[in-house]
DNA sequence: ACTATTGGCGCG
DNA sequence: AAAGCGCGCCAATAGT
């Protein structure tokens, strides 16, 4: 196998003002040696070559991002700060260190700021302490293997991240411009509104009667729909939809391309793409978030990556004589619900490719439609409508899975926490949820006291329910990550990528939950998307074993996002 | 005049 | 048909 001789070597790097320190830990001894700041891309370009080592940093987004920009990758490493906040948190354990804890943890203990070892640098030595520590947690952990390989894929995961934030999404400014010019008019002046939106708010005003109403603002376009005879509670668009009357239609439309301009209109694009490389189109730079969100999922800060809306995804294009290879993977929550479950009926109905249309055949529900709902209600602890009368059917048809998902529902209600497959564990309720549990059996608690708390612990359920779902498909997803990444170095060399550290080979450039983008030189495209569907079935042997599930994806080779799925 | 919250909607 | 999970972002509004 290309690009798995481990060894053994790690290197912490601890960086100050002047430049950085390196610790090199090879066999349990431990060599020391100071860089100046110019120096260290050049020399963590050698060590990597000389020893292919696990690079050891407290922030790969600061650390790595400035050697990439360098144009300096490295293949494996540990982000100290990732690891630790969910080592604190699976294990409840002690801070490790008392100095770590004041300057990693802020009010929530989650949100350090990125400068912080500019300002005030650790010493080495207490950098080192701490990697140890974090060693010794996992080694008394109750499944250390499992928690090895959460920390392994999510600081792999920083190490795509911060890739993927340097070398951007490929990006027309022209298309996207032109995209803009179709459906909203020509750019308006300074934070004029386009033309389009002006015509469509003067229709609304017209079939409201009301000449002076801004559709912006949602308690006077509520007083407007009022006064006009339309009986609605809220100004939403599925409520909207609902109701028969001339102003409706141009009011949808008029909030669609409202939204459109303000969310990814020119404003957007000046702020966040930028020219990429020579003979290459412009760039989306996101600033992902690794393990922003309580689930293990990422977040972006800034850009709105992950809500990348389907209408602007033209947008997305390949440079000249490249590809685009995008590829998702179908219901990865269920597949992962059945794996974790060992519910081989479910793995069943997920064999073909189509788990919804399993069910269906199995005859566990009518519809496709129905099954889908009925799912999504299950890992989301539906209990009214539609979806919560078809869950019930696909609980009895699933104990294995149904147990996975009740249980954690049940511990959360009790405000106990849960783990996913890995070992990220769930956050505590907050005090306030404790005290209004409390609340109700003291004496004198009202009938609402009562009430309150058990919504809120409900509430805290279809947390917990979902978290153990959720949470374990984002361990999925950061394992189909680093297979790839590790198969798409190995594809293009190591070493691929120009002085400005962009990419000459195929590289991830996009990653949203479940779905992937690499963007290839065009006669790679088709062994791209191998490693893509070979990462897949990677991912599902890391963490399930031989446990018969599949992870079948939808892959296209496209020149545009906007043709993919 | 400033910051924090809310409603609405985009994504999975 | 439209509620059950997790987010981020915008403009308007409420709060200070």
């Amino acid at each position: 196998m290309v690009g798995l001789r481990l060894s053994s070597v790690e290197i912490v790097v601890v960086e100050d003002d002047d430049g950085a320190h390196l610790g090199v830990v090879d066999d349990g001894a431990t060599r020391h040696e100071t860089v100046a700041a110019a120096d260290l891309p050049a020399r963590v370009r050698h060590l990597e070559r000389e020893h292919r080592p696990r690079w050891v940093w407290a922030d790969t987004a600061a650390t790595y991002g400035r050697l990439v920009r360098a144009g300096v990758r490295v293949e494996r490493c540990y982000d100290l700060r990732l690891c630790r906040r969910i080592l604190r948190r699976a294990l409840h354990a002690p801070p490790p260190s008392e100095l770590w804890d004041a300057a990693d943890e802020g009010e929530e203990g989650l949100d350090a700021p990125p400068t912080l070892f500019g300002v005030t640098p650790l010493p080495p030595a207490e950098v080192l302490a701490e990697r140890a520590r974090q060693r010794e947690v996992v080694a008394g952990s109750r499944d250390p293997g499992r928690l090895a390989t959460l920390l392994a894929a999510e600081s792999a995961g920083a190490l795509v991240a911060a890739e993927m934030r340097h070398d951007g999404l490929p990006w027309s400014a022209e298309a996207h411009d032109r995209l803009l010019t179709e459906v909203l008019g020509p750019r308006p002046h300074h934070g004029a509104r386009p033309a389009v939106l002006e015509a469509l708010a003067a229709q609304v005003r017209d079939a409201l009667d009301a000449p002076r109403l801004n559709p912006d603002s949602g308690p006077a376009l509520l007083r407007a729909l009022r006064s006009a005879g339309i009986s609605v509670q809220t100004t939403r668009k599925w409520e909207l939809e609902q109701v028969d009357h001339p102003a409706v239609a141009p009011l949808l439309e008029y909030k669609r391309l409202a939204r459109l301009h303000s969310a990814n209109g020119w404003a957007w694009a000046e702020e966040w793409v930028r020219p990429g490389p020579p003979g290459g189109r412009e760039r989306f730079h996101p600033d992902y978030v690794v393990g922003g969100v309580v689930t293990g999922r990422w977040a972006t800060r800034g850009g709105g990556a992950l809500q990348l809306p389907k209408q602007v995804r033209g947008a997305v294009v390949a440079d000249p004589g490249w590809r685009l290879v995008v590829a998702d993977v179908a219901q990865l929550e269920p597949r992962v619900l059945a794996a974790m479950a060992r519910d081989e009926r479910m793995a069943g109905a997920a064999r073909g490719g189509d788990l919804y249309q399993g069910l269906v055949d199995q005859g566990v529900i009518d519809t496709r439609d129905h099954a889908k709902v009925a799912m999504l209600g299950a890992l989301y602890g539906a209990t009214t409508g539609r979806s919560g009368e078809l869950v019930p059917r696909l609980l009895r048809a699933f104990p294995r899975a149904t147990a996975v998902v009740e249980g954690a529902a049940m511990r959360g209600e009790v405000g106990g926490v849960v783990r996913t497959w890995l070992g990220r564990t769930s956050p505590e309720p907050p005090p306030a949820w404790k005290a209004a549990q409390d609340r109700q059996h003291e004496p004198g608690a009202t009938d609402d006291d009562r009430r309150v708390a058990r919504r809120l612990a409900r509430d805290w359920g279809r947390f917990t329910r979902n978290f153990v779902v959720q949470g374990t498909a984002a361990e999925w997803a950061l394992c189909w990550l680093a297979d790839l990444r590790n198969r798409l170095r190995a594809t293009a060399g190591p070493d691929a990528v120009r002085p400005d550290g962009t990419a000459t080979g195929p590289h991830l450039v996009f990653f949203l939950h479940d779905e992937v983008i690499v963007h290839t030189p065009a006669d790679l495209a088709e062994d791209v998307a191998t490693a893509v569907r070979e990462a897949a079935a990677g991912a599902g042997r890391l963490l399930f074993g031989d446990f018969p599930i599949d992870f079948p994806l939808d892959v296209a080779v496209v020149d545009t996002y906007a043709d993919a799925g």
